[in-house]
DNA sequence: CAACCAGTATACCGAATGGTATATTTAAGA
DNA sequence: TCTTAAATATACCATTCGGTATACTGGTTG
């Protein structure tokens, strides 16, 4: 198993469990079962590891993002693409996932900050785009992309919560279940 | 001014600025203008400090929340009432719900992880328990409650996360658009 | 073979960490 | 006035923090 593999392994691991910032380089090293300068000839820094993880895995969504939420005229189809895509990718990364949602409210002083925040930012800003473009074909919808946008994310995350404790499940029901309960609400 | 007030005001600045673990006993004391051992005197331990400094913004919205949180055959009311308890406690308390954001999903061998979680959880628990009797009297909501207790939080969190940032405001406006488009749909 | 280089280890750095033993000040009550 | 206790300070503890100067190893390449 290659070295710098297993850092991203076990930095993952304990960063989930215990915190980034509580999470010690020393600890880090004794699990993968090398010395410090190993790491610090890998990454640089810690966080430099930071953002070699992040990168790692939000690289292939955030690609995917940007395709999908290019608005195509089907409004319908589209949020139930993006739930889809959130969905495949937190059930297939959980425990990144889980970790993620610790950071992303990382406050803008920590030294997290940085690294976290394009990452956030750059999600954000995608789907804002995106309920901006689709609010120009629904009248019903305008002036609103903002709240959209980010009430779309907390739905999305609070049912990624919610599987976390098994109480939700990812799977293609609940994505269209989902998407249902977002545009015409819980009434439906 | 009360020393200990000055604590709780202090760690809540450097807390909500640079999080928690970031944040050394030193610094508080340092901005509260007092030594160590006063901190340890007034509240025992870091940890301390951080229970004391949730519980006093926490109980009387957790009190409330159980008030409004039982139901009483009116969703609608209810949903609406809800939203601007969040709302309104957001807006007295910006700061403080900010940090609260960042703590929401501590890790759970994270230090503040003991401290953290009992209000997370009484918070869902009270909201999965109006959503199940709610369910009850209206039968297409039967088997959600879980569902609709996260995503209900995250539609708030997502509306007062975008308030942070001037996006949307807290107004009584806000309150009725949050809870139209959680009961109908983005498409109402 | 000689030179080089990526990868790793030993041993260390100053600073900061959470926490405390002990002494001093301050104010209230008998 | 004397006693007591709360509030605060001085000075310190062992440990951990992120990070590094230096040396050694093994394999590749000229």
């Amino acid at each position: 198993m290659n070295t710098k593999e297993s850092f991203l392994i076990e930095a993952l691991r304990l960063f989930r469990q215990e915190g980034y910032e509580s999470t010690g380089i020393q600890k880090i090293v004794d699990a993968v079962g090398v010395t410090k300068p190993t790491m610090y000839h890998h990454f640089g820094s810690k966080k430099g590891l930071l953002k070699e993880l992040l990168d790692s895995k939000f690289s292939p969504f955030l690609h995917s993002l940007e395709t999908l939420s290019a608005y195509n005229g089907d409004v319908v189809l589209s949020i139930e693409n993006l739930i889809r895509l959130y969905f495949e990718f937190a059930e297939h990364n959980m425990e990144f996932y889980r970790w993620f949602l610790s950071l992303e409210h990382v406050p803008e002083e920590n030294d997290a900050y940085n690294v976290v925040h394009p990452i956030v930012s750059k999600q954000r800003s995608l789907l804002v785009d995106f309920f901006m473009a689709a609010s120009q074909d629904h009248g019903n919808m305008k002036g609103r992309h903002h709240r959209y946008a980010y009430t779309f994310i907390g739905v999305i995350n609070g049912t990624i919560s919610s599987s976390v404790f098994g109480l939700t499940s990812l799977n293609e029901e609940s994505v269209h279940q989902t998407a249902r309960q977002f545009m015409h609400g819980i009434f439906s």
